[in-house]
RNA sequence: GCCUCUGUAGCUCAGUUGGUAGAGCAGGGGACUGAAAAUCCCCGUGUCGUUGGUUCGAUUCCGACCGGAGGCA
């Protein structure tokens, strides 16, 4: 007998219509929606991030959505505790859990079970900034050469990062990840994809989407936190290039379409990380109508889940 | 109509003192366990506008023609 949590999710990239058929699988088999978006998070930034409307959720419930303000940081632990929270609040109702949305680490941070390593004291990583990356690559290379082999010198995020870790813990990032691996999932998941045929078509609802967002009032809604984002949230696509437009970095126009282009550029590296799982199952609305892709889908969710 | 500049990768441009060419951006592929909508890595053959000429050899020099920009009438 598996004992394990039923869990759906719906990935893919930006503008692939996740939003949609999770509502629908949600509405067909009694299910919850978690977000599993990096953005979706934070509180006052709806236009920007997609967040459907309260009309379009149908009264479904939605996890995740609101949990943060701009002005505060959020990570990847951050959200793990949050999902696993939201996955026991609605199995434990009897409802299945449906994850949807395009921040692949997030995901896989809670699907895989197992631990992060520990928090690290402030700080740490503020001083290893303020080395210069030579120092810090040198030293990792020699404290844990293993890490270092699986990080190119030049991504200096990721540098320090493990050294962050070492230096906090005492134990490697190496260490750590290797205990947080071999733990075993308390989920048993069924991961959709939405991908496109076509790369054109992908790109072309992308560019619409950025439109329709323009239309709806973004820019209104950017300068309305503009004063507030915080590390985090100003890294958010739609927000960073509309704050160069206020602050006359850039035109109107420019900033609209590097708007897009950002857009573009995130969705290719979300179907980069989604494609490498060999669990997710795909389907292209680009060349299936939805309501068969959907039937299916269900059918497999069923069998799934019974 | 005349003069000058210009026409090289999807775009913006470099370059070859004559031996068929290279950057940025776009685009494609990849990595990824506490910033992830972030961060990082790899990938550049294109009738060098067309057509004649000079030359062993022209994208590079010369002429004509066709685009584009500017100046003078």
């Amino acid at each position: 007998m598996d004992s394990k949590i039923k869990i759906l999710a719906v990935v893919g990239p930006t503008a692939s219509g996740k939003t949609d058929l999770s509502l629908r699988l949600a509405k067909h088999l009694d299910g919850e929606i978690i977000s599993c978006d990096s953005m979706q998070i934070y509180r006052e930034m709806n236009i920007g991030t997609a967040k459907p409307s309260m009309s379009e959720r149908r009264g479904i419930p939605h996890h995740l959505f609101d949990v943060c303000g701009p002005e505060n940081e959020f990570s990847c632990a951050n959200y793990k505790a949050y999902a696993e929270a939201a996955i026991m609040d609605i199995s434990g109702r009897g409802k299945t859990p449906i994850f949807c949305g395009g921040t692949g680490l997030y995901l896989s941070s809670v699907l895989r079970g197992g631990n992060l390593s520990p928090t690290v004291p402030d700080g740490i990583r503020e001083s290893l900034e303020k080395r210069s990356p030579d120092e810090n690559w040198d030293e990792l290379l020699s404290v844990d050469p293993e890490a270092a082999a699986s990080t190119h010198k030049n991504n200096v995020k990721r540098v320090i990062r493990a050294l962050e870790i070492y230096h906090g813990t005492g134990k490697t990032k190496t260490e750590w990840d290797k205990l947080s691996l071999e733990a075993e999932s308390p989920y048993d998941a069924l991961i959709f994809g939405l991908d496109y045929k076509s790369r054109d078509t992908l790109y072309g609802r992308i560019n619409r989407r950025v439109d329709i967002m323009m239309e709806e009032g973004l820019e209104a809604e950017v300068r309305a936190v503009a004063s507030r984002l915080g590390k985090t949230a100003s890294q958010a696509i739609g927000y960073k290039e509309l704050l160069c437009y206020i602050n006359g970095d850039l035109s109107y126009d420019e900033a609209v379409e590097v708007l897009k282009k950002n857009t573009r550029n995130y969705a290719k590296r979300q179907l980069t990380w989604f494609r490498r799982d060999p669990n997710v199952i795909w389907s292209y609305p680009d060349s299936e109508s939805h309501d068969a892709i959907f039937e299916n889908i269900v059918n497999i969710a069923k069998k799934h889940l019974n």
